[in-house]
DNA sequence: TTTTTGTAAATTGTTGACAATTTCTGGGAA
DNA sequence: TTCCCAGAAATTGTCAACAATTTACAAAAA
């Protein structure tokens, strides 16, 4: 049996269940595509079937999985033009963030801003990636979470889960570490400056930059034979 | 294939019975606040108490009812600070499809639009608010799903679900029937100009006019005496 | 060989039963 | 009266069994 099952009864069993899937999914344990078996992850977890049936209609309204009647659960594969849609949409909430925060910014969350910032630019200086994939997620969520929009902070972060579905990001984020990073700084300035459409645009064009890097990343790989033809008879 | 068939083959019972429970909130049947006791919307449905379970998962995380462990679910009441957090959200992706239409717009789409406004300038003419209110509602919805952006569309009509749940905004949206009226002509002559951040700021400006006027509704209904307090001793 | 078909296995859909918890209720004590 | 607290009733949480459907597989037919 999963230990924090056994242990922490607070939550009802479907949460728990519905968190321990989640994270199988966000991790990779469960790609995109692959099939969730009730019978086979109520053992695994030891619990019957009911909490993971509720887990999976959570887990079904916040986009994770697919349900197919009589065919069972699978992981949700997003597709590259759903993807592009989720950068538009995510960039209009940042251009809002960038606006509310250039309006309400206290002298602590501006520090806070700052700090960050400096940390991504230590990892890009250590060509750490994927330290600075997560530094990168961490700003963004943090910002968002700076303006007290509850409703707008939950759903920004719905959003990055099915964006972390959209397979081919995660492997060619590489790319993108020093591009973005100067990029941060100007954020950090604009919303410092107090003038929320100088914010707003900034934001706004930050994420629409993501979205371009990606289109480009997802055309590059669509075509990777257009000379060698007789290398591959 | 038999319209009824493909209807039972394709949705489950635990989507049928969400889509009902759903129903019955946003039509007032079951109001912001109250209980919704399994057993009784099993026997009331005919099913027993698991897809029930199921449906309740489903419109907890689409953010309909609340879950409290071993006391059950209720219909959810939303606060009017988070409906203003909704206002300012629907405000960005309004925005957001302002632009886009401008970008992208058809001949057909226009005179949709065109028509749309027509009949909603009709029902004012007609003093009918209910008829009004529905079509103000339609107008809205199909401008965002026009842009073809299919998670903005779901997102967006989640948010309008949630909004129907703030209950003081259906009781007082008789002031501001005439109001908005105008502003619709306004957006169809912004959008149709094709300039995409007038287009923007239209849309936007009416979406945080739509709140300014729900706040001003709910400060009036919250300071209701302010003179005669001898006459209630 | 390829396709088809029938049967068994695996998996999902649904239900009713039982356990755990909360809520209701009536009687007794301060 | 008001408060408190058993015990009953109502309700939710979980589970295991059964039914319905799909999938896997092997044998038969083209």
């Amino acid at each position: 049996m999963h230990p924090t099952i056994a242990l922490l009864q607070s939550r009802s069993l479907s949460m728990v269940v519905q968190q321990e899937i989640e994270r199988g999914i966000l991790s990779g344990e469960y790609p995109p595509g692959s099939k969730l078996i009730e019978a086979a992850l109520a053992e695994k977890m030891g619990v019957s079937r009911g909490p993971i049936r509720e887990a999976f209609r959570m887990l079904d309204e916040a986009g994770l999985v697919r349900t197919e009647k009589n065919r069972g659960v699978f992981v949700r594969d997003i597709p590259l033009d759903e993807a592009l849609e989720i950068f538009d949409l995510r960039a209009a909430m940042d251009e809002l963030v960038g606006r509310q925060l250039a309006t309400h910014l206290t002298e602590t969350q501006r520090d806070e801003m700052q700090t960050m910032v400096s940390t991504m630019e230590q990892a890009v200086a250590a060509q750490d990636a994927q330290r600075y994939h997560l530094l990168n997620l961490q700003f963004h969520d943090r910002l968002v979470e700076m303006t007290g929009n509850r409703k707008l902070t939950a759903i920004y972060r719905k959003l990055i889960k099915e964006l972390s579905l959209f397979r081919r990001l995660n492997l060619a984020d590489g790319w993108l570490m020093p591009a973005s990073a100067s990029e941060h700084q100007h954020i950090v300035q604009a919303i410092s400056s107090g003038n929320p459409l100088l914010a707003g645009q900034a934001m706004f064009e930050h994420a629409m930059e993501s979205k371009a890097r990606t289109a480009a990343n997802e055309l590059r790989r669509h075509t990777p034979k257009p000379v060698s033809l007789k290398a591959t008879p």
